[in-house]
DNA sequence: CGGCATTTTGAAAGCTGTCAAACCCTGTGG
DNA sequence: CCACAGGGTTTGACAGCTTTCAAAATGCCG
């Protein structure tokens, strides 16, 4: 088994460094869209439309119900976002990467809460000035449309995963997500980094930690994932997985 | 217990007519946005960008994967949206009224089937001539940019409710959810059309027909619903549904 | 009235949840 | 260096909610 302190060097998000996007130093991932999504290489962002935030693994963001003042990228680390019942019960809609957006609120204030899961950093644009942007750069408008068009696609895969999957399929998909996605910002697709909780993980996928749990000792007991350290994972078998997944 | 005809030409969605767009003859819903969502008073659409589609009940508009050339906007009727997986399971992703909006593919593909549940009628657009309107009417972009913000945050409560709600939870919850877009087309809220069939419903909510079957007989005799008729029901006690719903 | 799809109800099985305890890893402090 | 504390993870046993399988009931329509 590889060494733990090796593949955390070797994989971690937070350590990561593609470039910079220009107009801000804190970027990660320059070709993916960057220091904001909302920036194009025709038209950069401004250098004073925009601040940086740094969080601390579990810090908030803002709240469900908070005013929507702000709109965000993240430049660096995982962000969770998640609703709640007035029980308490949970259910996280997304798990935010490098270059990721969030922050929309169309009725003025947020539908959702948004933490840190490790240390993250964001770049934060003041929501009034985004009309403003728009205007004067109608690319940018665009390019947050089809941002916005692209997570509506994922959150209707993602209702098929909650209402139509079995725990086994649920855990494969969401290991196949987070590969395929880390691999998009250049990771390698068969070390997954995984550094949310199994909790974070049960709330995500509607299940309960200890359902996750069992799930991951299956595959791994079925040779189709092994360890690697605390948070990353080995995906030894990526075709069998993707069978397990429920697609195709 | 009310005469089946008689609720029938009261409620009936695919009767109703509070007005017509300008545009479009066909528009039922006048000041809720169009004849298509597209559309505003400071920028109506014209004639010639659009063209009428009629649905009989259970016809296909398009099924999943096929090429996203138009969009639509819901005139009269019901219409689902589905996902479904390899071996036939089904996820129904939305329920659309008259003034809903459908078909936006940002990977020129659509990502789900679109079904008429009713007769239904819709008004469409090539795709291509988008973006010439959204160059022609910056408005049009915006109120369309907020619809789809609109639907991402319904989807995202969407998630908590297939995830975390109980089979009765989400069946009250349902049942309100159409009652309240209802009523916001000048339909009374306590009387609540259910055009679908419980398999519908069941691949709504993430459960088989038969849970959805028991949690409507056990509301009924809590009297918190009747039937009236075939395919309404009549809230008796809204403030218990809400209760029940797991929300507040 | 008869055929057929949908809905409802019943009984039993199964998957996931609940409750509980052991285990593991990490960081702290003696 | 090791003991200890604490959070997260894993595993086990059992319960429960929803599903599955099956059959009866209801409503629609020719």
């Amino acid at each position: 088994m590889a060494n733990n302190t090796d593949s955390q060097q070797l994989y971690d998000f937070n350590m990561a460094k593609t470039g910079s996007c220009g107009s801000c130093d804190n970027c990660t991932v320059r070709h993916f869209a960057l220091c904001s999504p909302l920036e194009t290489d025709d038209f950069p962002v401004m250098e004073s439309m925009l601040s940086r935030i740094n969080l601390s693994p579990s810090e908030t963001l803002f709240y469900e119900a908070d005013a929507g003042d702000y709109v965000y990228t993240v430049t660096s680390g995982y962000v969770k976002l998640y609703k709640t019942l007035p029980d308490g019960r949970c259910q996280i809609t997304g798990f935010l990467m490098p270059g990721d957006f969030l922050g929309l609120a169309p009725q003025g204030t947020h539908n959702y809460t948004a933490q840190a899961i490790t240390s993250a950093s964001l770049c934060r644009f003041w929501r009034h000035k985004l009309s403003d942007m728009f205007n004067q750069f109608p690319a940018v408008e665009k390019r947050l449309f089809d941002i916005i068009s692209q997570e509506l696609l994922i959150a209707q895969n993602q209702m098929l995963l909650l209402g139509r999957k079995t725990s086994r399929e649920k855990v494969t998909s969401f290991i196949l997500d987070i590969s395929k996605r880390a691999g998009r910002l250049g990771f390698p697709e068969n070390i997954v980094y995984l550094p949310m909780t199994r909790s974070d993980i049960a709330d995500y996928l509607g299940l309960t930690t200890e359902s996750v749990s069992r799930v991951f000792s299956a595959l791994r007991k079925d040779g189709l994932i092994e360890n690697r350290g605390k948070d990353h994972i080995e995906i030894m078998k990526p075709q069998e997985l993707t069978g397990a997944s429920g697609e195709a």
